[in-house]
DNA sequence: GGAGCGATGTCCT
DNA sequence: GGACATCGCTCCG
């Protein structure tokens, strides 16, 4: 029997990246593609703070690129990388203070067909290639800057959105972040520990 | 399976 | 002009 899925609420995002990180593990990110859902199960996430880590993009202060992560909690920051790829994060701590989640990677629940689609790939047997990695989770839910930065991933009404499935919580495995050249000692990496999907 | 590297948009100096 | 919170492709073992 499934439980019927609660969307994470602004209070739950409201609070320092280093507290919401580790418990966003376990989680369900949902997007509503026309009629279909597409569902993971977050298994990695990084913390990005303010001005006290150079690693995160809040770092040099409010910019037009970088504003959402200033804004208030729970809001989608979506940015372009390397040319190729789109990262999601969501914002955290109150309006004003700058903070946030990256997205690393997800175990695909549902949607997985179309997931492949988005990804512009052939379906195959590991599902690996779908969300491991921040880069590929964002093409598979079709996430992109222009449609999807500064949605409010609070509500209901929104086709993005992070839910709460009633599953225990997750253990927690706390590491360096990955990926980065600044502050790359800062222990600020949670994984599901043993977990296939994780990246790196 | 791992090291090396090119692709390529956007922001910042 | 350079950096960049990445990925997928080579080439080599």
């Amino acid at each position: 029997m499934k439980s019927a899925l609660r969307i994470l609420t602004p209070s739950f995002y409201d609070r320092d990246p280093r507290l919401v990180g580790p418990d966003l593990l376990g989680k369900i990110l949902v997007r509503r593609e026309e009629r279909k859902l597409l569902m993971g199960r977050i298994v990695e996430v990084e913390a990005y703070l303010g001005s006290e880590d150079p690693a995160a993009h809040a770092s040099v202060g409010k910019t037009a690129r970088n504003a959402v992560l200033f804004g208030p909690p729970g809001y989608a920051y979506v940015y372009f990388i390397y040319g190729n790829h789109y990262c999601l994060n969501v914002s955290c701590l109150p309006d004003g203070v700058p903070g946030g989640i990256l997205f690393r990677a997800v175990e695909p629940i549902q949607g997985m067909k179309a997931m492949f689609k988005l990804r512009g790939i052939d379906e195959s047997p590991d599902l690996r290639r779908l969300t491991r990695g921040p880069g590929r989770l964002a093409a598979a839910f079709g996430i992109t800057r222009q449609r999807d930065n500064g949605k409010d991933l609070t509500s209901s009404r929104s086709d993005l959105y992070i839910a709460d499935d009633g599953a225990p919580a997750s253990q927690v495995l706390i590491t360096k972040r990955i990926g980065i050249k600044k502050a790359a000692d800062m222990p600020l990496r949670y994984i599901v520990p043993g977990n296939r999907f994780v990246s790196g």
